[in-house]
DNA sequence: TTCGATGTGTGATTCGAGTCACCAAGAAGG
DNA sequence: CCTTCTTGGTGACTCGAATCACACATCGAA
């Protein structure tokens, strides 16, 4: 349901359809649900109310019971650990498109991380009883599910790897490719901040400002007003691999 | 099928009851099966054949494509990535009742890790499309497969968080806790070598020898013919948080 | 029992990367 | 337009942990 400003506003069923049809549109394009006729998309549609957060505003926090999945529709968030002492481990940058918190919808434990707009974000909630009990009318979203967090085990696994096997540098380049657009020369697809990196691989702020201008200076990319663009995908990929 | 050396043999229908009935029984206490009635179990049983491997036998490659799923029924086994250089991190040591190989059975992906016998072991073996098929009887193993890969990701998840925000010994004791049995003065479910352990969390073997040396002294665990058992579980958890 | 093989303990040295301390350069906003 | 905030660049110093180099302890198997 939407609202403008603080008045709550009542449809007429057109104006409704509108709605719902833009939000099944916009559904289909999900991995999760592309698989799914257009009535089923309809079905998930309609569960899903859209919620607006501010730049900086927190999501989800660790620890809370998780009970809804939410699905980036616009904006941008960061999914992070913050430990004791305030420093910050981003897990993961989530656009258009993204989703999270079916962890806690699966397995009914609280949530596992810290999630907060990047930028001002408009995400769709599905609430778990609502989703569970829209999974059992189409069951090939669970498999969707399924493919999705195997994608990440595969991620989370790999960072895991390069973490213990790269130094900075090599972790830096990592990260720049896996950002990369489709061909050499193009720019990458998210903006990062040396200091978002540096949260991403662990490593200080410094130390990644050295290893890109290290990058520039053997042409291994080019920055431009803050846009990195990789000119060099090869190097970088030798970059990124554990020194003999 | 069960087979004694190399000669193939025929079973009467109550010996073959009686080998099935121990694979359900045995599978029935793994938690992907556990939900199951008598009747389901069966019928993944009846899918499985046992394979016996040799301490130290690969049993998965990465980059193979993968059409398995894996049983630990007897033995030991490590899941781990292997670096050009000769380097291996280990993702994980599983024992009797886990299981490993669903990823590529999920998205159909090479698979992502080495498997190698760290004991003599014998894996139930259940090919993809019987195990599809299967599912698709039993929908409730979907859910519990979810809700193991959910597990694995908080796991990777705070592996990725102690590689950033731990020094060696914090992260050398938070293995020992997640190794650790029910109560203090348990030694560890596994037996895990200085070598292992410095695999697990990307460190030296002496540097490993050395924080195990320190928890010694401070009276945190004590070690008897290479047993670890953990004496001062609260002085662990301490040393296992980012110092302030 | 004796011999590899496998696992552990400890010093000395080196090195990658964190930290501290600034300064410069773009963005952003009044 | 000029201030203010955020981001990026670089040197100097420090420190945790890798590496190197051995010695010692345990364990199985011949």
């Amino acid at each position: 349901m939407v609202t403008f400003g603080t008045t709550p506003l009542r449809f007429t069923p057109s104006t409704m359809s509108v709605s719902i049809e833009r939000i099944s549109d916009f559904l289909s394009t999900v991995p999760l649900f592309r698989e799914l006729d257009r009535t089923a998309v309809r079905g998930f549609a309609e569960l899903t109310r859209e919620q607006k957060f501010a730049k900086n505003a927190v999501i989800v926090s660790e620890g809370d019971p998780g009970d809804a999945l939410f699905v980036v529709r616009s904006g941008e968030v960061k999914v992070l650990l913050i430990a004791e002492d305030g420093r910050e481990v981003i897990l993961d940058v989530l656009g258009i498109g993204d989703h999270f918190g079916e962890l806690s919808l699966i397995d009914g434990r609280p949530r596992s991380a810290h999630v907060v707009a990047t930028q001002p974000s408009g995400l769709l909630v599905l609430r778990r009883a609502d989703f569970r009990r829209q999974v059992e009318q189409a069951p090939l979203v669970a498999w969707g599910l399924m493919v999705e967090l195997s994608r990440r085990l595969r991620q989370a696994d790999g960072t895991i790897g390069s973490l213990i096997l790269l130094d900075v540098p090599g972790r830096v380049a990592k990260v720049l490719l896996e950002h990369a657009g489709p061909g050499d020369g193009t720019p990458l697809v998210k903006q990062l901040t040396h200091q978002t990196i540096s949260q991403m691989i662990g490593a200080s702020r410094e130390t990644v400002s050295r290893a890109m201008a290290e990058f520039q200076e053997k042409g291994l990319v080019s920055v431009q007003r803050r846009i990195v663009t990789i000119v060099d995908r090869a190097g970088l990929i030798a970059r990124s691999r554990p020194k003999l």
